[in-house]
DNA sequence: AAAGGTTTTTGTCTAGGACAACTGCTAGCA
DNA sequence: TGCTAGCAGTTGTCCTAGACAAAAACCTTT
C-alpha cells in the first residue's frame, strides 16, 4: 500500500497482473522458495516487478501444460530456454494463417477485415471458421502465452472477428425451428466469447438452433434457461488460460443442477488438456458439428 | 466438496456467485452473524442456497450504495422490504426508453434492432448516445441489480449496441490525425464494454482520434501503451458493481506507472460513487465530451 | 497396451488476530 | 450556512501454519 514505482505490489495487484491466487502466491513460497517477496513495515509482502514478470511467465507455461513443480523453483536462465522452446515452434508460420496474425500484429484493422472477408467468399463460411478462424485464434493465444502478442491485440482479432460472424449467425433467438436448441455459454471466469462464437456459427449453418447466453454466465442461469427454452444440450467453451483446477469442479456442479437426459458439450484448449471428464460431459471439436 | 444438490456449496462456489471474496465472506459471519453456514465432515464451510441467495441480495444492494454494517445483520424481511423499494423508482417507466427495456426483457433482438436504429435516424448519432442508450444502459443495469434482469439479457442488449456502435465509430487505430489520441479502457476485473464504446463514439464524432484498448488491460499494458501511441488522456470506464475499494487503489497505481502529464478521466456509475478523487484523476460524464 | 493400486503433487480451506484506509459524525470557526 | 479538522467507528485485506482431498504421475500386473 506504499508507493509502488520504488518498491513493489502488495499480493492483492500480483494477483489480479498474474491471475494467480492469493494463497496459491503464498504456498508456493513456503515449497518452492519463489516468489520471494519484500516486506513492508507492517510486514505485509511487496513484490518487486521482476518477481511478477517471472510469475507472469510462468503462468503462460502452466497453460501450455508444465506443472509448478517443475517450473516455479527454477533458475532464471532455465526458464527463460524454455519460454524460448515454446516461441520457436511458432516459426513454423508458412501459411495464410500467419498474414493474420501479421495484421493483427500491425494493428491494421482493415488489412484484416480484408483478409477475413476475402478468405469467406473464397471457401465459404463452414471452412473459413475451421481452417481459417480457429487456427488463427488458436495462434494468436499461444502468442499471447509466448509474450509477443498484447491483450489489445487479442481484443482488436476478437473485435474484427465478432463483427463479421455476427453478420453469419443470427442473433435472435429460438425461432421458426421447433427442434430443441443448443445452448451456448461460458462459466464464470471465462471471457472469451470467440469459441462460442464458431460453434455458433456453424450449427447455425447446418440448420441447427442455438441460443447463445454469452460469457461468465452464473450456473444457476444456465440451469434456468435450459428449463425456459427446453435445450437439450449446453455447450460449454474453455480456453486454456482458464483457472485449470475449476474446470471440473464447476462442471461437477453444473451437472447437478440440471437433469440428467441433458447433454453437457465442452471444447476448447482448457477441455483438450482436461485428462478424465467428468461423469456426464462429452468433449466435442469443432471439425465434428 | 460433497454433493452440491442436497446440501449446499464451498466458500469457493459463492465467491464465484455472489462476488464477495473469501476474507469478506468469514469475516461477516464473525462481525454479523451472517452468513451462517453449516459446516461438512472437514469442518469447512457449506452454504446452503438460501444463504447465497440473500449474499447476492445483499451485494445487490451494495452496489446502490448500502454498507454491510447496515444491512449484512438485517432480518430477513427487511431486507426483502430494502430490495421492494428500490425496484419501486424503477416504475416512473413513461419515456421511450422503456420500450427499449421492454424489448430486451422479451429477447426480441430484432425490434431492438429495429428500435435503435429508428432513433438513430431520428436524433442522430450523438443524441442516441446521451439520451437512449446511456440511460436504457442504467435501466438495465439496475434492472440488473433490483432482481428482475438476468445477465444473458444484459449480453444480449450490449451485443445490439455494440453492432451499432461499432458501424458508427471506426474500429481503426490512430491514422490521419496528428493530434495527440485519447485511450479508452477498463481496468482488470471491469468487463462492461459499453461505457467506452460510447465515449469512443461520441469522441469520434467531434474529430477527437481516439484509441479504444478493450476491457480488463492490465495497468502495465495501458501505460506501455500510452507510450506507444503518444496519447496525452486515459479515460477509464467503471461500472457500479466494480469492487468499490479497488477503484482507488487501481487508480493510484495506475497514476504511479504514467507521467504526471497524462490525464486520466473516470466515468461511469462507480465512478460516480466515488466520495473523494485520487490525486491527477478527473471526473467525466458523457454530456461533456 | 489396458487396468488397477500407490505415491506425490497441488490448491484450497481453516483459525483469530492485526491494522490501515475509508466513512461519517461532531466541534470549531469564518 | 458552509467549510475544515479531528475523532471514533467501520471495513476489507493481510498475516501465520497446519490440514487434507482431489488430480496427476508413477508403478505393477494382467
Amino acid at each position: 500500500m506504499t508507493d509502488q514505482t520504488t518498491k513493489g505490489h502488495p499480493i492483492s495487484a500480483v494477483e489480479r497482473d498474474t491471475g494467480i491466487g492469493r494463497d496459491t502466491l503464498r504456498i508456493w513460497e513456503r515449497r518452492y522458495g519463489f516468489p520471494a517477496p519484500e516486506r513492508d513495515s507492517h510486514g505485509d509482502r511487496i513484490y518487486p516487478d521482476s518477481q511478477i514478470k517471472r510469475l507472469q511467465l510462468i503462468r503462460r507455461l502452466m497453460d501450455q501444460g508444465w506443472r509448478p513443480g517443475q517450473i516455479v523453483g527454477m533458475e532464471e536462465e532455465a526458464l527463460d530456454a524454455l519460454a524460448a522452446g515454446a516461441t520457436d515452434s511458432d516459426d513454423k508460420a508458412d501459411d495464410s494463417i500467419s498474414s493474420v496474425v501479421d495484421a493483427v500484429r500491425a494493428h491494421d484493422v482493415q488489412a484484416l477485415d480484408v483478409l477475413l472477408k476475402s478468405a469467406l467468399d473464397q471457401v465459404g463460411t463452414r471452412r473459413l471458421v475451421l481452417d481459417v478462424l480457429a487456427p488463427a485464434a488458436e495462434r494468436v493465444g499461444t502468442g499471447w502465452a509466448a509474450g509477443n502478442i498484447e491483450i489489445f491485440e487479442e481484443h482488436l482479432f476478437t473485435r474484427c472477428v465478432t463483427r463479421l460472424l455476427d453478420t453469419l449467425c443470427d442473433v435472435s433467438g429460438p425461432n421458426g425451428s421447433t427442434a430443441s436448441p443448443i445452448l451456448l455459454a461460458t462459466l464464470p471466469g471465462e471471457p472469451h466469447a470467440l469459441g462460442l462464437l464458431m460453434v455458433d456459427t456453424l450449427l447455425h449453418e447446418t440448420g441447427v438452433p442455438t441460443v447463445n447466453l454469452g460469457t461468465e454466465i452464473p450456473l444457476e442461469q444456465i440451469a434456468q434457461a435450459i428449463e425456459q427454452v427446453k435445450a437439450g444440450t449446453v455447450a460449454l467453451s474453455f480456453s486454456s488460460s482458464y483457472p485449470y483446477a475449476q474446470i471440473r469442479r464447476n462442471l461437477e456442479d453444473l451437472r447437478s443442477r440440471i437433469s440428467p437426459e441433458i447433454e453437457v458439450w465442452i471444447g476448447g484448449g482448457g477441455a483438450r488438456r482436461l485428462k478424465r471428464l467428468p461423469e456426464g460431459v462429452l468433449r466435442k471439436e469443432l471439425e465434428h458439428l
